[in-house]
DNA sequence: GCGTATCATATCAAATGTGGCATAATATCC
DNA sequence: GGATATTATGCCACATTTGATATGATACGC
């Protein structure tokens, strides 16, 4: 992991905050947690210059703070909302797919 | 939509009894419910040979009852266990990603 | 400066998802 | 038949996630 991710991670609530407590995390605790945050920023790319944050919200029936959370990986956000958001965006299974597989590549 | 695919939806509560009322799902509300119903038909592809239900559920700190919902498509599992249980087979982001595109074309 | 638009943060009650447990199927051996 | 292993189903108390709301922060044009 190089500094960049791990400087994304920390100011997010991952409790990622000292080199120690991250290396506590197993492979698949932060494999899960690339997974997300790559899926909130494609969605955030995906959502500028179509629409609001309020815009989307209303779209999938859920509120403006919740997809500013989404956007900025707040780790109260689920899979679910994530992937309905980005569907809203008119992303397909394939766009989701995709972004989920660069979670594993460098970010 | 063909009628294997329904009638796959049809017995694990996602409401889609009739035609009526499966034609009163939006697109994304379809594709949200092909994404989790492709990535349960992965997980038990991934799991079978490798270890038991209750091994899975073990190794990610669940239940053998959730990893049984899960396979089987029950609308009470988050697409979070399900990454959870994928990634503790040993699936990479590249592979979840890869069935998750899977379910955007046939199924 | 003031208004307007957009996004971020905090709080909270209600809905959804959770693991644990009991137990019922189902299959496979003897 | 019984015994054992594995998977499926139902229930429930508890935790997490939810949308809603209020409010703060930031940027822009006037």
């Amino acid at each position: 992991m190089d500094k960049a991710k791990q400087a994304r991670l920390e100011t997010k609530g991952w409790k990622v905050g000292t080199a120690a407590e991250f290396l506590e995390l197993t492979p698949e605790e932060s494999a899960l947690i690339e997974i997300k945050l790559a899926l909130s920023r494609t969605l955030r790319q995906r959502r500028q210059g179509q629409m609001t944050q309020a815009d989307l919200a209303e779209k999938i029936h859920s509120s403006q703070p919740r997809i500013a959370k989404a956007e900025n990986g707040d780790r109260s956000v689920s899979l679910e909302l994530l992937l309905r958001a980005m569907l809203a965006t008119g992303a397909t299974p394939q766009d989701i797919g995709q972004a989920i597989a660069d979670a594993g590549v460098a970010v």
